[in-house]
This record gives C-alpha cells, sequence and structure tokens, in this order.
DNA sequence: CTAGGGTTAG
C-alpha cells in the first residue's frame, strides 16, 4: 500500500478520533454501522476499517459508505476532513478508472463542495482517466447536489461539446432535476421536447422528477397531464411514482391512501415503507392510532418493513394518546431494528412512562439511549429531571469509554 | 454505472 502524506494524515485522522485499534470489518456490516451512527468520528474510524476491502467488495457498496461518511462529516462542518478523505484516493491506481474519480467527483457533491467536484473533473487529463458520460453525469449531479442549479445547463451546453461526447438519459434527467430544484416546470417540460427530437429515452425517473415537481408547484392538473403521458407511451410507472402520487394526492384521507396502495398491488408491484408510512400518517394524524397500530402489525404480511420515521410516529402519537406502555413496545422493536426515535420523541415517552410509575421500562430506555447519545448532557439533563441517573456523572470521556465497550 | 419519491411532530 501507499504511504503518501495523504493517506497518513488519514490515518492519523482516525486513530484520533478513536479509544481503541480500529479492525477490519465486513462492508454490510460497516453499512449498518454507519446508519446509525452519528457521530462523524466514529463514522470516519468505521469508513476507514472498512477501506482495506474496498477492492475485494461491490464498488455499489463501498461508493454507498463512502457517502454516508462524507454527508455525516459535513453534517458537522467537517470539510477539511472530508478534503482529507477525498484527497488521499487521487492516490489510488484506480484513479485512472473513470467510474472510481466519478465517485469521488459525486462525494463532493453529497458534501457541497462544488469546486472540489469541478477541480477533480478537471484533473481527469493528468490522471490521464478518460472521460465520457459518466464523469460528467457525476459533475452535474455534483451541481445539483451542491444547490448550483443555474450551472447545470450552462455545463450541460459547454462540456460534451468541448470534450466530444454526448449527453445521455441520465445527463438529461439530471438537466430536468436542475430545472425542477429552480422552480422552473415549463423549462423541465421543454426538455422532454428536447429528448424526443434527440431520440434520448425518456424513463419512469424524468416523468417521476416533472410532474413531483408540477404537484410542488400547485400545478396539479399539469402533473396529471404528465402522468397520463407517461402511460400512454409504455412508460410504466413504478412504486416511487405512486407514491409522488400519492404524497401530492392523498389530502390526509387515509382511504385515499388505501386505494393507492391496492392500484400499486394491483399493478404488480409491492408498496414499499414510503407507500405504508403515508397510510400510518394518515390514521396517526386523525387520531386513530389504534388503526395504524393494525398497519404496523400487519407490515410483515405485506412484505414491508418499518423504518425509523414509522417508529418515531408511531411513538409520538401513542405517547400523545397517553399509551405509554405501547410506546414502549414499539420503540422496543425500534431498538432491535437499531431505527430509534428522536430525542424528542424519547423523551415524551420517558417522562410518560415515569408519569405512570413504570420505573423499570423507563430505566430500560434510559440504558438504550445513552448508547445513541453517549456525551449528550441534555439527555443527562432528562435523566436527572426524573431522577434517573443511574450512571455517574460524566467524568473525562467515560461515557465514551463505555459506550464503545457495549 | 450515473437520475426520481420521504425524513412525517411542534
Amino acid at each position: 500500500m501507499s504511504s503518501s502524506i495523504t493517506l497518513h494524515h488519514v490515518r492519523n485522522l482516525c486513530a484520533a478520533a478513536t479509544t481503541s485499534a480500529s479492525s477490519s470489518i465486513s462492508i454490510s456490516k460497516a453499512k449498518a454501522k454507519l446508519r446509525s451512527q452519528f457521530d462523524p468520528d466514529k463514522a470516519l474510524k468505521i469508513y476507514s476499517s472498512l477501506s482495506d476491502h474496498y477492492t475485494t467488495s461491490s464498488p455499489a457498496s463501498s461508493r454507498y459508505a463512502q457517502d454516508l461518511t462524507v454527508k455525516r462529516l459535513a453534517k458537522s462542518g467537517r470539510f477539511t476532513d472530508i478534503e482529507t478523505l477525498l484527497e488521499s484516493h487521487k492516490n489510488d491506481p484506480k484513479i485512472t478508472q473513470e467510474p472510481y474519480l466519478s465517485s469521488l467527483i459525486r462525494s463532493y457533491g453529497v458534501a457541497g463542495m462544488f469546486d472540489h467536484a469541478l477541480k477533480t473533473f478537471n484533473q481527469m487529463d493528468d490522471f490521464g482517466t478518460p472521460r465520457s458520460t459518466i464523469s460528467f453525469n457525476a459533475l452535474i449531479s455534483a451541481c445539483n447536489q451542491s444547490k448550483r442549479f443555474d450551472l447545470v445547463p450552462q455545463l450541460f451546453d459547454e462540456i460534451p461539446q468541448s470534450h466530444g461526447f454526448l449527453p445521455d438519459k441520465f445527463s438529461y434527467g439530471i438537466l430536468v432535476k436542475s430545472y425542477c430544484e429552480s422552480n422552473s416546470p415549463e423549462l423541465a417540460v421543454d426538455t422532454l421536447k428536447r429528448m424526443e427530437e434527440k431520440g434520448i429515452e425518456i424513463t419512469t425517473v424524468t416523468f417521476t422528477t416533472i410532474f413531483d415537481c408540477l404537484y410542488k408547484n400547485g400545478k396539479s392538473d399539469e402533473a396529471e397531464t404528465i402522468w397520463n403521458e407517461m402511460v400512454m407511451k409504455g412508460c410504466l410507472p413504478d412504486v416511487a411514482a405512486y407514491n409522488v402520487r400519492i404524497m401530492h394526492t392523498h389530502n390526509g384521507d387515509p382511504e385515499i391512501v388505501k386505494a393507492m396502495i391496492e392500484e400499486i398491488i394491483n399493478a404488480g408491484l409491492k408498496p414499499d415503507s414510503i407507500s405504508y408510512n403515508y397510510l400510518v400518517n394518515c390514521y396517526c394524524k386523525i387520531g386513530k392510532v389504534d388503526e395504524a397500530m393494525k398497519v404496523y402489525a400487519r407490515l410483515e404480511e405485506y412484505g414491508s418493513n418499518p423504518n425509523a420515521a414509522t417508529y418515531r410516529t408511531l411513538v409520538y402519537y401513542l405517547c400523545r394518546n397517553e399509551e405509554f406502555e405501547k410506546g414502549y413496545k414499539v420503540f422496543k422493536e425500534s431498538v432491535k431494528f437499531h431505527k430509534i426515535p428522536d430525542f424528542n420523541t424519547l423523551k415524551l415517552l420517558v417522562e410518560g412512562l415515569m408519569k405512570k410509575s413504570k420505573k423499570k421500562e423507563a430505566k430500560g430506555l434510559c440504558r438504550t439511549v445513552r448508547k445513541k447519545f453517549p456525551n449528550s448532557f441534555s439527555w443527562r439533563k432528562v435523566e436527572e429531571e426524573l431522577g434517573l441517573a443511574a450512571a455517574p456523572p460524566l467524568a473525562s470521556g467515560e461515557g465514551e469509554t463505555q459506550e464503545a465497550s457495549r
């Protein structure tokens, strides 16, 4: 392995971030850990322990792990660390492979660091990396991610022409998205005509981008026109397309959501957790938490899984209903699947449990939550106010050691 | 080997 300065820096960064030596772990394990790890230092540690497997594991997985790590770092404003991490990858021999380099461009986009994305794109000549739509699409996608929507049409006109390749259906999809994001649905619709003229396939994804944008801009009739156009062209809606339609048309009525879920099933597709969450949400909001719980109980039978939002919604409304024991049961399930609700919902639950003298349950909850917010003084305060502060007060790094050992 | 849908309470 190369021992360049930048790699060395990354290693130091990782070492400083951890209390124990990092060990190699599998990519699927790393992904699961990264999803639930909101501490950027720990995310970096997990990611670095997996870098050794970068070559042997699937590129899609490592890209996902890289994006998650970068997202965590970006959220904490650690842009220098992102730069160190991503720049170190430029010493990899794979940098001459366009997909590998493109993943760096994409990651800079995820971090909102468009200037670095562009710099990386321009460095391709130095690295001797061949150019095609792959890196171009990564670049304009990074543009969208960094909210530089105006730049996309400009780059779209300049880059393919000057480098001698043609934009593909993905490039056009990203262009359409940029128009939608700058609230110019009419320019997005115009692009469809342009695509037809050039014989570029208009996919379900592109249609979905547009009618979502039309709905968001209050143009429901036009959105439905685009939906019909999509179907007429034999371009079949998928679950994501249906979910967009559910989102903009349910109007708080669970019966509408149910009907559309039926429609998805009748179309031979399987509704996903997003589809069912609309149903759970609608029931909760009109005060029918028991109906929401019935949907939750049958999710497995439907071939779907609850996600973090499902748990949060259910626990929140069960608490509002003063059904704290049921809330605790749902909370336990959320723990089992590493999808525990947010701070405020947990606070509501633990306070309710104490109000109902369910001290054992309250303590159990605290044990778990301390692991999620190991150094949170606000959670400690919640525990203290309820007389549940079992652990000794946080001394020099003690909380973190405890957390890491579990 | 890329682009689209939600993060839902107050």
